[in-house]
DNA sequence: TACTTATACTTACCCAAAGTAAGTACATAC
DNA sequence: GTATGTACTTACTTTGGGTAAGTATAAGTA
């Protein structure tokens, strides 16, 4: 009786309910690729891929911090999305390639835009950060 | 254990040894900028906030799914780092509100443009990751 | 009067994700 | 035969994010 009349078209799934993607909405999946894309190290990953093909080993050594599991796990998840090739050499010791897509050469564009621009600001960024510490610290009397 | 990097130039603090940000340096307190830029919700905030000032509880309405913890959070984060501007109005009930200061709305710029390539390819993602899940199951019986 | 609603937060608690360390199979180099 | 390099996975620990509830106060409703 209260219930409040459901304007939406029902559809069957998640894809066809967001055929454009809508990251405002919780349950769309864009947020899924945005959080995979824009994670600590998928943007690392995506960048450094962008100066052509690399082998694990060599990400592991270029990104400096992530741990193998971390680059593993992150390296599946933007396979699996498209933007990333996986090309693996059956012989031992392993080698394994990873590659851009032409999918994931436009997504690592996108992200290294903002990664640039991240790293030209960095000055203005620490120096605004030095001043909203002043402010905070004036009203920061409390004893712990 | 691994390669000792200590043929660093040893500057005194952060600031000074990375004065144009180097994201693929573990230590560079560019990483710590991006985090809060490209989190979770940090993302939405900044777009919402593309389209004027807000409130907190008009961006908590805005944002489906945010809890008010992480929104204060977040935005604490992003006023800190200089992105946001946040004007309290001392008044009962509270009245704040939240803007993009000029250096926000250069990185609000950059960041909705990756989301908007993320909406707009959302179905090209979709469909590349059907595709990858054949792959995953046909190699999928292994007998070991 | 008493109860509800609204604001902008903070705090306590819990769990899933991230990080650490070690294991795996094999081949080449020392 | 000990060490090293490769591309991973697995077990364990820590941390951070999420949920729910609390806070002070005033206006509106019964």
């Amino acid at each position: 009786m209260m219930t409040p009349d459901r304007d939406l078209p029902q559809a069957t799934g998640l894809t066809e309910r967001f055929e454009k993607g809508d990251l405002f909405a919780a349950p769309c999946p864009s947020r899924e690729v945005l959080a995979h894309v824009s994670s600590r190290w998928g943007v690392l990953i995506l960048i450094a891929l962008r100066g052509g093909t690399h082998r694990f080993s060599e990400l592991r050594r270029r990104i400096s911090g992530v741990s193998e599991k971390m680059l593993s796990q992150t390296l599946q998840a933007l396979t699996h999305d498209g933007f990333i090739l996986r090309v693996s050499h059956p012989v031992v010791p392993p080698f394994v390639e990873y590659s851009l897509t032409p999918l994931g050469e436009e997504v690592a564009e996108k992200v290294a835009d903002l990664a640039d621009w991240i790293e030209l600001n960095l000055m203005e960024v620490l120096k605004a950060r030095a001043a909203t510490e002043e402010d905070t610290v004036k009203r920061e009397p409390k004893s712990k």
